[in-house]
DNA sequence: CCCAAGTCTAGAACGGTTCTAATCTGGGCT
DNA sequence: AGCCCAGATTAGAACCGTTCTAGACTTGGG
């Protein structure tokens, strides 16, 4: 399951961001969990360790972490955004439309854009959400249509 | 690039929704631009058709055409939601990470999740969206990261 | 013509995120 | 050690997109 070094490592190693307490706490509970949490989580459960840190630094600490490419800001669809501490190699996602609960897949094949499909752009990045049900939300009736 | 009836022609025969002068402006809007709006461009350009149309009309509009499977809500980053009539045929987006703009795209290959990675989940969709630079945004220097 | 159901509207409310201005912290200097 | 100052933290206000609310309006059926 571990893949090299930490988040907590990797951030202490690098000069020009100061590992703060505040900034120590968001990366360790980012990292210790397997879910991918909302920043309002994150602030819950780092509020357990050090319980001055306010939201601000929380969102500060979140987005310092995705403009360093330590952490992955994944959009889950209702506009609530998650982080991903797994950096490390590529993967995709897959969401329950039910509960929302999110994990990493890495599925088989590959999809490529021809030429006559990229009008003209450099493509960075693909990203790639399964959705579905898991196994404890029941899957909808057949014939409805789910509206949200 | 016409691919049967359109938006509008599919809507007037649901017996379920009355297809109301706002309702049909907003459709008519949707269907016309080959861009995906948010909902205030929408707001915008149904007010050049219909000037007292109100967002909560479009809004409720909106949401009521993605519930009906008629439109397709996507998700562009930076919590902004963009609407996509195109729902004819299965297709995935290419988005310029300088201006924003979404078009759709329709990749080779595929990819499949192996039943280990499946969790259990009832897999329903794919949702790709690739990400770049568009020719007219320049290309950000080669060694520097990206903050936003 | 009247009613009931459905639709539209302005504005308030809401929730997540960012901004502001003040305070605090800590490493480098003398 | 004591001082300085850039950078970090904080509470709360502001912001922005979306949804809710309450009332007015529209429409089609009886």
């Amino acid at each position: 399951m571990n893949r090299g070094p930490s988040l907590i490592e990797r951030l202490r190693h690098r000069r020009a961001w100061r590992l703060t307490p505040q900034r120590r706490v968001v990366a360790e509970v980012l990292d210790g969990e397997h879910v991918h949490l909302t920043p309002d989580e994150v602030l819950r459960r780092a509020r357990r360790r050090l319980p001055e840190i306010s939201l601000a630094t929380v969102y500060n600490a979140l987005n310092e972490l995705v403009a360093l490419g330590e952490v992955r800001a994944v959009e889950t669809g209702g506009g609530r955004v998650r982080y991903d501490p797994n950096v490390g190699r590529p993967h995709d996602h897959l969401v329950c439309l039910g509960c929302g609960a999110l994990r990493d897949v890495y599925p088989r094949g590959r999809l490529s854009l021809p030429p006559s499909q990229r009008f003209g752009h450099r493509v960075i990045i693909r990203e790639t959400t399964f959705k579905g049900y898991c196994p404890q939300c029941a899957p909808p009736a057949r014939r409805e249509r789910r509206a949200t």
